[in-house]
DNA sequence: AACTATGTGGAAGGAAATCCTCCGGTTCGC
DNA sequence: GCGAACCGGAGGATTTCCTTCCACATAGTT
């Protein structure tokens, strides 16, 4: 099934002409250093940095990808698709909901690409918004995602008290991965990391005094209102001269 | 180099020139929109959307602070002394090191300000590094935050295999404010937050299985080695030209 | 009220970074 | 071995951002 949409990928070129094997070799790499860099830094870098990081050079990565909006929407639908695979396999294959969780948020690098580019980029989302490819696996994944949580909730392991749209949230925010790659940073970041899922996790005696949430449980259609269809409204504290 | 007498003056304030009512006005306005925007925005955004939206004139922003430089080190100066201080009444006012916590978390923007220009921006490390009021003020505030997450887990109210570099980096995480303003969106992350504190909070019946963390708990001074001092490696993926 | 030092805004010149095209040379596939 | 497809990167165009400068406005003083 997704097969055919990794297949229909040429994007700009057409389907009828397969690419020759190094063609497609160096797409395949510029794509995996766009995702990284994308991830790390934001969809707005210098194009000179993925072409490099990719070991292509500047004009292989422009024949492939006419502009930077081509080169987004591409990475963007690469990684959801995957995430979505990824995620549909950790529901099917971990023995429960929760497991299934702390698969994902610990594994997939494409998770930090598809929700720091959907999430948190202005300009990723102005470009990704209106793409139906996009909105459909997005919407899918959000889908998957509530799944993965009522079904924790139904065997005890998540707190009762959050919806689907909290744990997104929380991802969000836990996928911020800093630069920085030292040993030490890494492990902070991973028990960071467990340490949001123990805030996650249910209490055995049930919610203990003072920890109790503020509001209602945020759902995956809250979210879809505010962040990720494309809010146009994202210029706080902006004023006019005066 | 000079932009550092030159901003003695005006930083510190008093020194022989006391400035006009008004002038005093503007540069305080600065001050919190510089804090503002480089929150959100980090701090490399246009120095006349600064000026914007403290209500000025780029030529008024710059005869304040001659460079970005200077602005940048004004308002982490600013921010690490205001953080300090509200560390300290957090400490002393609250009844419990952990109501002190959840208080800092909670309130404190300047904290937003001060952690993303200290941890997460590469150009704002740099500038920072080597400041010795900020680096004073910056050790004193990871010492005192140290002591109230000793106080916690000594009162029984935090889980005791973390230290104060955990909660340091889950901090950082948690003020990753993203920019939307929805209602919806500012109730998600206030909630998002609490589930976080309650990833800290001690377990009534000790650690339950499975929710054990990784490798050993981090200190304050595990952080000033990787993250805090101005590493010099800052730069990952970063080369020369071939 | 008038005077002056101090402060203000923003237009404009200049520097830097980035985009993207274009073409001589290379590699693939047959 | 040959043609078509592909590659790399130099370089001109363009955008973005920095910073200076000065005519006008305002605070504080006599």
């Amino acid at each position: 099934m997704f097969a055919q949409v990794r297949e229909r990928q040429e994007m700009t070129a057409d389907p009828e002409t397969p690419l020759r094997a190094d063609a497609r070799r160096n797409r395949d790499q510029i794509l995996a250093a766009a995702r990284e860099v994308f991830a790390t830094q934001g969809p707005e870098v210098p194009m000179e940095e993925i072409a490099r990081t990719a070991g292509v050079g500047i004009g292989t990565l422009y024949r492939r990808f006419p502009d930077r909006d081509s080169l987004i929407r591409a990475v963007a639908r690469a990684s959801f698709a995957q995430v979505l695979d990824d995620t549909r396999s950790a529901a099917t294959e971990e023995p429960t909901a929760w497991d299934a969780l702390v698969r994902l948020v610990n594994r997939s690098h494409q998770l930090q690409a598809s929700v720091h580019l959907s999430l948190t980029s202005p300009r990723a989302r102005e470009v990704l918004h209106g793409d139906p490819e996009i909105e459909e696996s997005r919407d899918e994944l959000l889908a998957e995602f509530a799944r993965i949580v009522e079904a924790a909730k139904a065997e005890g392991t998540m707190r009762p008290d959050v919806d689907a749209g909290d744990v997104v949230v929380l991802t969000a925010m836990v996928l911020h991965r800093p630069p920085g790659a030292l040993a030490t940073a890494v492990l902070a970041f991973d028990r960071a990391v467990a340490i949001v899922l123990d805030g996650l996790r249910a209490r055995p005696g049930g919610t203990p005094a003072g920890s109790s949430l503020p509001g209602r449980p945020i759902t995956v259609d809250d979210l879809g209102a505010s962040a990720l269809r494309g809010g146009a409204d994202t210029a706080a504290g902006r004023r006019p001269t005066r």
